[in-house]
DNA sequence: AGACCAACAGAACATTAGTGCGTTAGGAAT
DNA sequence: ATTCCTAACGCACTAATGTTCTGTTGGTCT
């Protein structure tokens, strides 16, 4: 079922990308015949089918140019982008808001649309707006903005939000899981590491990209 | 000559802006028409038409949902975006590229393409990957992406890629005018500072904001 | 050979959708 | 009031465009 697309339907989808790159709006069926040498527009009607059932792209019935790359369909064309949630701010020892991990939260203050090279892998990265410089000498700032990757495990030495249940907020820190203590490590030197029991700890995402405007 | 859109010209804008947010390609004149409760679609070409004198939109002739918003008709939409070229790696003391201030290269290696609001001010902004560790004090690591506005004068303590004559190499320092002598700092304790004559150094841009990801 | 299926061809068909052209409304100048 | 202008509108026409139908071709399996 998942075998690879036939040479037609790969040059079809590229002449959507490239032609939707170029101008603004979808190829109609016949921009598509010429641009690939097609002799018939039933020809591309059949692969555009094909597409479609394959989850590259929708279309809108007898609709003019109603053709939607989605998914794997957009891949490498400009307008593959995800847009990732600013859910709020993150700080040392304040309280802050995280979804839950499998949560999507469309209460978002704003957004940005980044391309997916630059947001790590998954399609649920968020970002948070960091208050304070706890975390100054791991190169991120007050104001910045981390990517965040939920997760609710990390490896030591991690950039992580983490809950602690004690402070009850979530905070910005390194993560080190020393026995049956997490030390949660502020990258400031004049700020102490919180050490707590690891059953008090949850983390819920983990770093993966920093963006700082001037 | 530029005075406001008229009541129906800013209806049919967001009408265009929000269609096309939703659905991925523009709405047809007829689209048009219905959801801005007009009575006839010679209406909406005509106010069409003159969105275009005004350059908020691009129209192309017989062409259906040939329409693409253009400059101020972007703002406010998802495809508000710009395109930022990658024009090359920075570093301390080793060469790279950067473009003259007015010229536009299209050699760029990659691109970027971020809402304005996180792009500083203009359009001319470019992007510089940085190598070493010359700034990590100020928060700027190697293998960061550092935004670029095209400039040719900084203020003291600006954050800026500056050509000196002596080494023929562009480098990332914070800028100090101190009399006739220009001292370019690293930010990093291990690294001095580079004392050179005011007029062997050309500031080729400052840095807006950097990005990072892990 | 025969059945079967993916892929393609060609042409006709049915809407969809942009455009030309004439008409109306409201002001400014004469 | 009359003329002239431009913004705004309505209608009809035709080009643009998605869909469908029938048939062909070349391969695979039995």
């Amino acid at each position: 079922m998942n075998r690879p697309l036939s040479v037609r339907q790969e040059q079809i989808l590229q002449y959507i990308r490239d032609f939707m790159d170029e101008r603004r709006y979808p190829p109609t069926v016949r921009d598509i015949q010429g641009g690939c040498n097609i002799s018939s527009t039933s020809v591309v009607d059949y692969n555009l089918h094909k597409l479609k059932d394959r989850g590259y792209l929708r279309r809108e019935r007898e609709v003019s140019r109603g053709i939607e790359l989605v998914g794997e369909g957009l891949r490498g064309s400009r307008a593959d982008m995800i847009s990732i949630p600013i859910m709020g701010n993150i700080a040392a020892g304040e309280l802050m808001h995280v979804p839950d991990a499998a949560g999507s939260a469309d209460d978002a203050y704003d957004s940005i649309d980044l391309p997916p090279s630059m947001a790590g892998v998954g399609p649920d990265v968020f970002a948070l707006r960091v208050k304070g410089t706890s975390m100054i000498d791991a190169l991120v700032a007050d104001g910045d903005l981390v990517l965040m990757q939920p997760a609710s495990e990390a490896k030591n030495g991690d950039m992580v939000a983490a809950w602690v249940d004690s402070q009850e907020s979530t905070t910005l820190k390194r993560f080190f899981l020393e026995g049956d203590m997490v030390r949660l490590q502020p990258e400031n030197g004049a700020m102490e590491a919180i050490v707590v029991p690891a059953k008090d700890v949850s983390v819920r995402g983990r770093v993966v990209g920093v963006i700082r405007t001037i």
